[in-house]
DNA sequence: TTTTGTTGATTGATCAGTCAATCAAAAATA
DNA sequence: TATTTTTGATTGACTGATCAATCAACAAAA
């Protein structure tokens, strides 16, 4: 068995394992052992070719943040117009392979990982500025920048909330009705922003100070 | 020092001390040490009333969801019409006690356990259905069930997801950004939903089912 | 004296991380 | 080609630290 040329085949088998194990368990409190385990070899391995705990998992986030960034790569370059990009963006978060309860649960570990651990933090802030930045991307072919900026904040929020409930597991949303949700919320705000595209906008956005 | 009767004045410091340590700490993996430290207690005496640490963080939860029925209820006691308590309830949802980066980590952590901890689990699913049915109640009187249902859903969804994203403390939004955004889709999906209170409504929600 | 409150010390379990040793392929050498 | 050396892969056993939980004991009311 032994043979050269193992390292990558293992580095991917762990992170693999983790995000698994991670899942399963909803919790990043998951042994070394039990990683090891999954991937077939010892914990011992897993040390030798990732250091620690710590940066086992933050390899698996990478590959987490990688994996989504590949689908929405590809579901954009199907998309012609403005408003086809949004609808591949919100599928895209959506995507069958991101929203088993497993993935669910790992993303949710990772957000509380996120609180103490800077790096784990960096790299959600990555996943929540690409988002928000690729509705913007799109919203400003449609709206003033002021409008745009507002509803990708609140489509984000809105698909990670969407995630944040399923994760609960009571009365499950469903991937389908998750995309209608989100995308009526686009469409009810592109709507109210520019009834009439050139001018009349009303101002939801009232800057009404703190109390 | 040592008198009758101290029992519910150490289980409410207790519980205190254990929302802000795990707030501080942005996870549940506090010891007991800690918790009793902040509480000026030895970690002995937290077993004592509580059994376990499981029971304690049990009650944690459990004052954290109360203190957010209070609120709520206060809130809604003031506002007259549907539409004003609509805007009461998404008002509670931001109220400054709530929206600190302390008690957004601890729900955050309390999602997080939930995967493992069915107790834990049972909590938020209440809270969950309560912010639910509080909107749907007053949107039902506003527009036909399904509608209602559905911007229920979006809006709770948003609230949610707000917070989350507000857990990563980059671009914090704020308390009145939160707000508005919320009523902004509040707004909007009523008036896409009844254009003319009476017929002619657009089904946003095409009930396609999962594939 | 009984009850209630309280703690320091201890136990037992769990885990991340280390280390020395083993094994087999590859490379070097004869 | 045959033999030796080197190197990468791999692990079992061990260590040290951490922590939940327990317990025996003590102090102050009742």
């Amino acid at each position: 068995m032994p043979k050269v040329g193992m390292e990558p085949v293992r580095r991917k088998a762990l992170v693999d394992a983790a995000l698994r194990v991670i899942g399963d368990h909803g919790s990043l409190a998951v042994t070394m052992s039990d990683i090891a385990r999954q991937a077939g070899v010892s914990a011992a391995l897993a040390h030798h070719y990732f250091g620690s705990k710590e940066q086992l998992l933050i390899e698996t986030i990478r590959s987490l943040l990688r994996q989504l960034r590949r689908d929405t790569v590809a579901a954009l370059k199907e998309a012609r117009t403005p408003r086809e990009r949004l609808s591949a963006i919100i599928r895209v978060s959506f995507h069958a392979d991101q929203f088993t309860p497993e993935t669910i649960a790992a993303w949710l570990a990772f957000y509380a990982e996120a609180q103490r651990s800077e790096e784990t933090r960096r790299f959600l802030v990555i996943y929540a500025r690409r988002l928000r930045s690729n509705l913007l991307a799109d919203l400003k072919a449609l709206l003033p920048a002021d409008a745009a900026e507002r509803i990708a904040e609140g489509a984000a929020a809105m698909i990670d909330g969407l995630y944040i409930r399923q994760s609960l597991k009571s009365a499950p949303i469903g991937i389908e009705a998750s995309i209608a949700l989100t995308e009526d919320y686009v469409n009810a705000l592109l709507a109210s922003a520019s009834p009439s595209p050139t001018r009349g906008r009303k101002n939801h956005f009232a800057p009404s100070k703190d109390k």
